[in-house]
DNA sequence: AGCCTCGGCTTACAATGTAAGCACGAGTAC
DNA sequence: GTACTCGTGCTTACATTGTAAGCCGAGGCT
């Protein structure tokens, strides 16, 4: 051996656990980026060799599967105790659990988002089979046919997927690269692009109010077009 | 005249291009996925050496933006053909060039639609700043606000986003792993995630609802709903 | 000629995922 | 007690990746 007995860690847990292995990975990824996750990065983390994960974990592709399932299992206990009256309440508290999830892990949703589900219905970012189930047998409940629930499933999925997978990107670009600095003197405006932002008149006119952050409304509204489409959908 | 691009790998140009480089990139994922692609592989497919081709691409994610940057290159200049007299046609046009995109390049399009963009205004999957501005500049030529413009940029490129992403995960899904075949014997239903279908009993009722491709209604029917949406903010 | 530039090649290295098998400590049976 | 097993983490090893550094020959200039 080559060097000995240098504990980095603190040890916090003795015992390895697939649990301590996943919440890890999240956590990684949450301050470094899923691109930065490596096996041996993390298992220095919990101050262990890479191999050593093998045992709980089947690979790199299981363990990120189990992170978005991590995410979004107890997202759906969280669900439960949501009551509503009607499903207008149902989506809408849906929306918002889903939306929290990619504001506080920005850098891991695009994995929920993106990641081929494992059933080709299976439509992120409503990964995981309990959820839809929820979803459908929830608007079933409510009086819709089947076929309105699945098309409700659809449209709902696409609008999350779309509405939070650009809020995701933007807030987890905020973060990543620390802004290495512009030490450009000229006239051109800063940002990044300024290459041909001199061909783009309406661009560089508009950038102040292309740069505002009007997340909140902006998925607040869709939503509400939503949940009235659909409701137009019932009733007709 | 969409494609037929007769690439003969030996015979033509023992001249290596940037252009060469791309397009063969952008063959090389639509037929095997973007994780497939290495230097390696592309130079071998260009009868190369991986190292020559840093002579024309700074590495591989300048490759992978040149990449959807041709995608949405051509797609502007198409776009300028099709002139209408209201902007709900040029929306109309602009969805459904993209939407060939994501169709003709399922395996590729979640570059166009995930990767960072250049500018955090850039929302993708209308990632160039031409586009983009063609987008707004034609908006307020129909007589919309400088807000009216913008928000309608963010509606329609979350639409897209949401719309395309998901359609473009079922197809390329349908092509990518030649199914490794079940040898299930029990009763268990095929696709995949068999595990807990059991305690989801509305997703198994549903399965052959969720399984159909709708598609084509989906796309059209909420393009109209965003049309609508945003018509109806124009009045008001 | 000599020389220079340019385009592709060779070599090399560090980082990655992971297969195979080792080491050691705690139970447990005798 | 000893021996045997087994779970758990470690060591080693290898193939694959992106890419930095430098080589080398061909064609065009003066």
């Amino acid at each position: 051996m080559a060097e000995h007995g240098e504990r980095t860690e603190h040890t916090p847990t003795r015992r390895l656990s697939r649990q301590l292995i996943v919440d890890a990975a999240l956590a990684h990824i949450d301050d470094s980026g899923a691109q930065a996750l490596s096996m041996r990065s993390l298992a220095q983390e919990l101050g262990v060799e890479a191999m050593s994960l093998y045992r709980y974990v089947e690979g790199k592709d299981d363990l990120l599967e189990a992170v978005v399932d991590r995410l979004l299992g107890d997202m759906r206990s969280r669900l439960d105790e949501e009551l509503t009256e009607h499903w207008q309440g149902f989506l809408q508290a849906l929306a918002h659990e889903v939306r929290r999830l990619a504001v506080e892990h920005p850098r891991a949703f695009p994995l929920v988002a993106t990641r081929p589900p494992a059933a080709p219905w299976l439509r992120p970012p409503l990964r995981s089979i309990e959820l839809v189930d929820t979803f459908l047998q929830t608007l079933l409940d409510f009086g819709f046919t089947e076929e309105q629930a699945v098309r409700a499933y659809r449209s709902f999925s696409s609008y999350l997927l779309g509405q939070l997978l650009l809020e995701a990107a933007v807030r987890g670009a905020e973060i990543s690269p620390a802004e290495p600095l512009d030490d450009e003197g000229d006239g051109a405006p800063a940002g990044d692009a300024a290459e041909s932002l001199a061909d783009a008149p309406a661009v560089r006119r508009l950038q102040p109010l292309l740069s505002e952050d009007r997340s909140d409304q902006e998925f607040e509204a869709s939503l509400e077009a939503v949940l009235d489409r659909l409701a137009r959908e019932l009733s007709q």
